[in-house]
DNA sequence: TCGAAACATCGATGTTCGTCGATATCTAGT
DNA sequence: ACTAGATATCGACGAACATCGATGTTTCGA
């Protein structure tokens, strides 16, 4: 249950009963539209495929290597991880748009989807 | 150990016979450091910070108030969260250096710190 | 056709996370 | 000092997550 102090100055919409005594705290944003919900959302995937330390490493390593291409062989061992985890997090940064992958007999290679990193990055500046 | 390093490793005295026929597959980096695990730590722990829907509508809310200032009781509602939750969140922002936060009196203002969000989506891009 | 290798998927497990209610702390005004 | 309001902290609970071993799938070579 929320509090009723502020809610009824939000209500009105503007300092009616509220005199200098007050430093209009609680007075939201102008009715402009935050991020909604759905999009948050959906960014908040993106940002979470970064949000661990191997998978940052598995993004550097794949960003770095020669052909700008990996298999998960190279993965696991300089990581100190299992084939199934390394699989586990590259599953996730392809599904969150990040890597390419692609099956070349028997191997698996990824690679960074172009632009994608960029257009995350985009949506950190406040500059549009 | 760069270049021939996870060749051998990977060969344990079996098939290095490998020619013109292979892919060269793993064939990790070639000597270029990866990112180290201390430092992807300390990033993921910034990224961590934004992955998490409601801490980037709080973000959006902060960066898009009029003074670039907000209080908890400005964000608990059009979020539909508790003040407590509202303060959790808030707080791990801080600690990720994304937020400042000012006490006047009984309310406490928090409010983007300056390039913060702009250093982190620094590292994003590949920059050559 | 069989077996080996690379990779994905599954099931389980211990940990982290988001959320809430209750409570503590801190400040301003009475 | 006392009270009321804004915020932080605490303890708990359910969901999500990272990791692993075991197993399934696909491909290639013998």
């Amino acid at each position: 249950m929320p509090t009723q102090g502020a809610t009824q100055i939000r209500a009105t919409g503007l300092e009616l009963s509220v005199r200098e005594t007050e430093p209009a705290c609680c007075v939201p944003a102008q009715g402009k539209e935050t991020l909604l919900a759905t999009e948050a959302e959906a960014l908040a995937l993106r940002f979470k495929a970064l949000a661990d330390p191997n998978r940052l490493r598995i993004l550097s390593i794949v960003s770095s290597s020669e052909n700008a291409e990996t298999c998960v062989c190279d993965l696991a061992e300089p990581l100190n991880l299992g084939q199934p985890t390394v699989s586990h997090h590259l599953k996730i940064m392809v599904e969150a748009g990040l890597l390419n992958r692609e099956k070349r007999g028997v191997w698996a290679y990824y690679s960074l989807v172009p632009g994608a990193l960029g257009s995350l990055a985009a949506t950190l500046i406040p500059k549009d």
